[in-house]
DNA sequence: AACGATAAACTTGTATACTAGTCAACGGAA
DNA sequence: TTCCGTTGACTAGTATACAAGTTTATCGTT
């Protein structure tokens, strides 16, 4: 009888606030968009309490807006708002890089070099979502090879900002290629304990989300609200 | 008429989690503390919802415990958590100091100086309180001499961890000119764009904490879980 | 006296009703 | 036609009532 006590079933709020989640990453839900308590309650047949705790933290993640007695919109795209996020993630993963670097958990060696493996073959069958899974796995087991498993949720959170807009730019198999190759010499230079090159290959890996950005920005402006 | 829309009131739900939040991180509520949503509510005056909403954003902070259907209390000290918070706060705060060092805001080093001075004063006068709130302020300036004013947000919830804790340390006058020399130290760095020396002073200050954190485990461990 | 079952007194989660504030559309006046 | 004030349909914040589950105390049995 093991872990006694840590049985948090899943509420009704819980719910909610994965489906929304989910809604808003995956833009189902479009920045700017107008979405009330009672209408979510009412389509997921609860009150509207549950749905207001779901809205409050999707609104701590910078996710949602709400504006009292006004309304709550899906939140806009803010450049400053992804700069800090970017700020924060990057900070982040540098010292779980960094840590790797000088004092890494061996036994997900296997697991990184697995997952790069996996990641040639994604690129190759041009398997586009599944390379994303894969990316996001493998910045995964960088915490935990750093025993810092705890600092991909902070990672995930503030990637999630990012996401969300790089959703409207198509990945092509030449910049897959160039993010793999990125995660190949990162590996390498972690392996050798280089922590000056793993530091700034992953610089340079963060980096290459800018020209997308911008690229989004100027042609989607209309989603931004500087 | 500027600055329109942009008046958020305070509401009930905020005045309770302001109030709560002072309270524990100042321990006048201890760890493990049971606290209840009625007794807060009639306490306040208000209904059980704002307080739900105010306890739900503790626990956010890892400053309460909500177990459902149970009861809630206020979070025990643990290691693992204490642990992350610092690598977070180290994480951002590291990557400030390195931005501060290559290019920063010129226009903060006047503040910076005379905090620095006050420290120094706030010490002559042995004004323990002073000297901390000083502190406080200091890396908040550091933060905005990097233009990253949002990432002492970021520093400020981690260290609400730790602070917490190390309201059990008293501050000796000695403990006290260690930490300004540092800051004094780090501040010389920055002003020279000396950055791997930066980096370094910053690694040593906020270590500082360490064995202050080891003592109080063992002098009080039943505020601890783990 | 020691132990176990039962019930009462808690706890948080959810539902519903009400309050106060915002916005937009409509209608009348200039 | 243009402008302004009124009105009504929204919004989120709060209060209260109920539901479901846990803990604790009490009472009966061994």
């Amino acid at each position: 009888m093991a872990a006694l006590g840590t049985l948090d079933r899943t509420t009704s709020s819980d719910v909610v606030f994965d489906e929304l989640y989910e809604q808003i990453t995956r833009l189902k839900l479009l920045p700017g968009t107008k979405i009330s308590e009672t209408d979510v309650a009412k389509s997921f047949g609860v009150s509207r309490q549950p749905v207001r705790e779901a809205f409050s933290r999707l609104a701590n993640l910078n996710l949602l807006l709400v504006r009292p007695q006004r309304a709550t919109v899906v939140r806009p795209f803010s450049r400053q708002l992804i700069a800090n996020a970017r700020f924060v993630r990057a900070a982040v993963e540098l010292e779980v890089v960094r840590t790797v670097s000088r004092d890494r958990d061996t036994a997900v060696d296997a697991a990184l070099k697995a997952n790069l493996r996996e990641q040639a073959d994604a690129i190759a069958a041009e398997k586009v979502s599944l390379f994303h899974d894969l990316d996001y796995r493998f910045h995964e087991l960088l915490c935990a090879s750093a025993k810092q498993a705890f600092a991909f949720d902070i990672i995930a959170a503030n990637k999630a900002q990012v996401d969300r807009l790089c959703m409207l730019a198509l990945t092509s198999k030449e910049a897959m290629v160039v993010l793999y190759e990125d995660h190949q010499t990162l590996l390498e230079a972690l392996f050798d304990g280089q922590t000056g090159r793993a530091d700034e290959v992953l610089r340079t890996h963060l980096d290459r989300l800018t020209p997308t950005i911008d690229a989004i920005y100027t042609t989607h402006k209309a989603y931004f609200d500087d």
